[in-house]
DNA sequence: TATTCATTTGAACAGTTGTTCATTCGTTGG
DNA sequence: CCAACGAATGAACAACTGTTCAAATGAATA
């Protein structure tokens, strides 16, 4: 395998001598590495970032992190600059990543930002607080 | 503008009755909210969540996590499921991100995490902690 | 029941993205 | 200089995504 013998030369540029042996340790480490990485969260972790990754779902998020109360469609949909059809798919793609949760009342439906959207704007933005408290599952 | 007109109802629909000048102060709060919202913020954080949204790179930031050294493409490669050339391309495009830094030595690329992807991954795992420090702009 | 309304949903389109393969770039050593 | 090597880069391709338009829901009202 190609990948072993690189790891071998890389022992040797690192060490000056590669040992029988030294291959399968370094192996073990990476091993234990990934066993430490948590690489089973990946999926939904991604889901999350990947929810937050389109511009106008952000700019949704930040907007209803930013108003102290709930929101609806027709109210978001002047402060961004898609159609209310657009505002509504991204709200539903934010509700189905549990970004945000939706109240119904008569005609309309009101949204607002779950703790874990809160917690994950927080974080870009480069704050050190931990207003996330111990959410989640 | 039949923006307006939703809102008027939207405060029927709430209040009762809509004095004239309502839906201006319902504006005008919106607007405020859009001021305290940042989405000046949102194209640089977009970007870095976009950077952690596809999972082969954000699998590659946990192993760069939990290594607590520096970790070259070869040694990256055998630990995700894709093509080294893969694994450099997701390197790069995390090193654009602010994401992962790169250190040269002969012929290998040691790359370690950012403060800012560590933290990050922290606050999607639902980790409290605020191992961030007082980074970033 | 029929109409109006706020919102949702589906289809369709252009634009973007992650992967692999092939090539190129720097570096090391003969 | 030449060959070998780790890594980076570019082209190409399939797969995916964000938007809008048009139509459908479900709730309120007449």
């Amino acid at each position: 395998m190609a990948t072993a013998d690189r790891l071998e030369r890389l022992i040797v540029d690192e060490c000056g001598s590669c040992c029988d042996g030294d291959v399968d340790a370094l192996i073990a480490d990476l091993n234990a590495v990934c066993d430490r990485a948590r690489t089973d969260r990946t999926p939904t972790a991604a889901a999350l970032f990947d929810a937050l990754s389109a511009e106008t779902r952000l700019d949704i998020v930040r907007l209803l992190v930013a108003a102290e109360d709930e929101l609806c469609v027709c109210e978001l949909e002047p402060l961004v600059d898609v159609s209310d059809s657009a505002v509504s798919h991204a709200l539903s793609t934010l509700t189905d990543a549990g970004l945000v949760e939706r109240r119904k009342e008569g005609r309309w439906r009101y949204y607002r930002p779950t703790e874990r959207a809160a917690a994950l704007l927080a974080a870009v933005d480069g704050e050190a607080d931990g207003t996330a408290g111990g959410a989640a599952e």
